[in-house]
DNA sequence: TTGATAACCGTAGGGATCCTACGTATATTA
DNA sequence: TAATATACGTAGGATCCCTACGGTTATCAA
């Protein structure tokens, strides 16, 4: 409720914390794709040689971490949503849009935990991440409803979630065949060349 | 190895054990579907009113008793798959099946931890639910591919992760609509009525 | 019926994790 | 260089996982 002077002038950020948090992104990063996201917070803070105190302090929970760490591929493909609506037709832009869902997938190894925090559905929206995410596909499909032949009546995160669920397998399986596949078979599915049945 | 005088004669099992192996497999399951797969294992034991060494005894992992606490249910489905399979058409059956597969993780508000226990990929094969569940996805899919014009470049156990994807939301949600859809969307996309680009 | 014994049970505890409180140290600004 | 906002680490309570150990009870044989 402060009405005083405006907004503070707002010091510069002081470097060891920037440094630290830098340091636990990294070292999440490398435990949470090796072991998991479900690894113990202060083995992150050990690798990273910092206290578990100073992990909390930047990131208060579990998720905000998760979110740290896959912000910037986030990023990327919510660029390349924007990039491949340009460029492309607009059934091919989701599509490809996917297959580049798929590989997001494939470097996290499948880890459900992110998933959840990422696409968990709409009481996951507290997740920063997860909202562009969500208005990204939201975009692609539209566009792809509107202009090509393709039902509307499918929730467009529901495509990243039956992605998720396929990929939310164990470690070094060759999922990804059965994901790209998965793509195509969704893609078929939404083709609206004739009507549905119930 | 041993060889001896064949097998014990087996004592029966005493009444108190089985007792409270199935007031175990009571709290487990409100716990579970109230509170979600991590439940803390002590809070289970105190509210089956029985010490956590007693659960550990007749539940060794985790997993043991997840799966002993859905074995009804996937028994059903297994059971269900074979009558489907006798009075309807393939691909009816499929479908019918998979709907109640849906109504399956209804109940159990799509817990992804049950999910990965009961379908969670080739290396889950410990679990004897999980085959159990997988070949009868596999003899429904099969019989649809050989009789009926459905794709078979599908790995069957994918349909039902995808499904559980769709599910893994946050609880008391709707998330059902949306999986009925995909049931139908899944079904219209193995459809083989044109070849499919790659 | 009664004793022997196998099977079961609970208490206790080490190790690990989550999360917070609190006093100290340091980087930035004046 | 002095002042102070900011960040840091140690310490610790609470909880959970899982195991070891000795007491207790239900079953079976005599």
């Amino acid at each position: 409720m402060q009405h005083g002077p405006a907004a503070k002038p707002a010091r510069r950020p002081r470097a060891d914390g920037e440094r630290n948090r830098a340091r636990l992104v990294t070292a999440a990063k490398r435990a949470m794709t090796e072991l998991g996201a479900t690894v113990s917070l202060e083995q992150v803070a050990r690798e990273a040689g910092v206290s578990i105190a100073t992990l909390y302090r930047h990131f208060p929970t579990r998720e905000t971490l998760i979110e740290a760490v896959y912000r910037q591929e986030t990023d990327s493909l919510v660029d390349a949503a924007a990039q491949l609506t340009e460029e492309r037709e607009p059934i091919a832009a989701l599509r490809e849009w996917l297959l580049l869902f798929v590989d997001f997938l494939d470097t996290k190894q499948g880890l459900s935990e992110v998933l959840g925090t990422l696409i968990g559905g709409p009481d996951g929206l507290y997740s920063d991440s997860s909202v562009r995410l969500a208005s990204a596909v939201d975009a692609l499909v539209s566009r792809a409803t509107e202009t090509g032949p393709l039902r509307a009546d499918i929730e467009p995160l529901d495509l990243l979630r039956a992605l998720g669920g396929v990929a939310n397998v164990s470690p070094d399986k060759n999922w990804k065949r059965s994901a790209i596949r998965m793509v195509d078979l969704l893609l078929k599915g939404l083709q609206d060349d004739a009507d549905i049945q119930t």
